[in-house]
RNA sequence: CGGGGUAUAGUGUAACGGCUAGCACGAGUCCUUUGGGAGGAUUUAGUCUCGGUUCGAAUCCGAGUACCCCGACCA
């Protein structure tokens, strides 16, 4: 990709009512822009790290079993009705349809999936089933905030899981938190990210979240001193309810994902049962694991920066290679056609402007690698490599570079 | 949804009720520059909407709209 016809614009200033530093560094080097409250365009560089985050997600969770699909945006009205949650989930966008029939935006799909599992699942046989999608949610938010931490819209992977018995259910939730791990360690906020005892397990004691420490984020978390385990405000145990502890450690975070052991609480309204090995009709037993893509994008950028901008992990940056020229020749031209054959994604920055804006530009961006062009490197037959988090720089002879 | 705040050019900002609404960045053209957001010349572009007060409104008043913050809410 050539810079110069990258559609983005960068800014030294950061708009004027960005609090959170992701939301600020986000604007700024033109990954997204802000629509309306909670509203926001994900532009190419934007797009391009989701699809890094999705392709990730979509790779831990087919490794465990879990089949995508794609449900509608558009819900009908009875669905929701069958679950009582057309009146009691406050944050459904309502709207009406041809003939006046009722929708709401999909802000989660128990209840689409669950009607739709039941055209499959007949015997113990078809069980267990792990199914996901990658989709627009739409919540209407009383208070969007926080850049994209919080909006109205947002890309989420939601996974249900269904299960004939509660130990397969309970088998399945574990590997989905190591599953989840994974996924937050390759999006470089593991490290700043708790296992988290929440409320709303309708079926278990505790539904788990998995919380990032940041100041921009909106609750408020204890983590046990001796195991590590964190629990929220919400749930307020003295002791913690893992190892009986009871030093905590208050931190603000953000959740980045969240996983419930549905049980019966969906399965029940829509009648999915099966046949169990004695013939006799049983309840499906159900697991729910959501996790928000944008959100994740904002909570890595804003625990993976410093002064001069983004510092991308490496499976999120945008492009493999951000190509800096700053010389006048050609042959940064060539190392870009090189670097393509290889197969490498490259972001060459053939703009004619100052050598200070591009490296500033290139800081703020946060392309996990750079390699310069120069006059001085190349009176050494060499490029300039260096990451993006940290502050030496090598050089590598070209025909090293492309071998 | 309760409370508070803000709205000036693409972005960030300045202007006592009174002169042609100023500055920086950006963008366009030309020249010079090119390893850390370059210099000169020149051009471009703005008072959220509607109404009111006033000789005169970016400024005061009212309504609307939008956005932000605090709280509540968040399967």
């Amino acid at each position: 990709m050539l810079q110069s016809t990258l559609f983005y614009s960068s800014k030294k200033e950061a708009p004027k009512d960005s609090e959170s530093v992701s939301h600020s560094l986000l604007t700024r080097a033109g990954y997204i822009d802000q629509i309306s409250a909670g509203v926001y365009a994900f532009l190419p560089l934007g797009l391009k790290v989701l699809r890094k985050i999705e392709g990730i997600i979509r790779e831990e969770i087919e490794k465990e079993g879990g089949q995508e699909l794609l449900l509608p945006a558009l819900t009908p009205k009875e669905n929701w009705q069958k679950t009582g949650r057309w009146d009691a989930f406050d944050a459904l966008f309502k709207l009406k349809g041809a003939n006046g029939k009722e929708y709401a935006l999909g802000a989660t799909h128990e209840e689409i999936i669950s009607p739709l599992a039941k055209k499959v699942i007949f015997s113990y046989k078809d069980l267990p089933l792990y199914l996901f999608q990658i989709q627009d949610k739409f919540r209407n938010e009383l208070r969007a905030k926080s850049g994209i931490l919080r909006t109205r819209e947002f890309l989420m992977k939601d996974l249900y899981s269904f299960h004939s018995s509660q130990e397969d259910l309970d088998s399945y939730y574990k590997k989905q938190i190591k599953s989840y791990n994974r996924i937050f360690s390759r999006c470089g906020i593991k490290k700043k990210t708790y296992l988290t005892l929440a409320s709303g397990g309708s079926f278990s004691k505790y539904s788990h979240e998995f919380q990032m420490e940041t100041e921009a984020g909106e609750d408020t978390i204890y983590v046990c001193g001796k195991c590590g385990i964190a629990q929220n405000k919400e749930i307020k145990a003295d002791k913690c309810p893992e190892c009986q502890n009871s030093v905590f450690i208050e931190k603000k975070a953000v959740e980045v994902g969240n996983i419930f052991k549905l049980g019966d609480k969906y399965s029940l309204p829509f009648d999915l049962k099966f046949k169990d090995k004695d013939g006799k009709d049983k309840t499906v037993l159900m697991g729910c694991y959501g996790i928000g893509l944008g959100r994740l994008m904002g909570a890595s950028v804003e625990i993976n920066n410093d002064q001069k901008g983004i510092i991308w992990p490496e499976e999120l940056s945008p492009f493999d290679i951000h190509l800096i020229q700053l010389n006048k020749g050609s042959e940064a031209k060539e190392i870009y056609s090189l670097l393509k054959k290889k197969g490498l994604d490259v972001l060459y920055d053939d703009r004619d402007i100052s050598a200070g804006q591009k490296l500033a530009e290139a800081d703020l961006i946060g392309i996990s690698k750079r390699i310069i062009v120069s006059e001085k490197t190349l009176e050494k037959k060499s490029v300039e490599v260096k990451e993006r988090g940290r502050d030496r720089a090598i050089l590598v002879k070209i025909k090293d570079l492309v071998k």
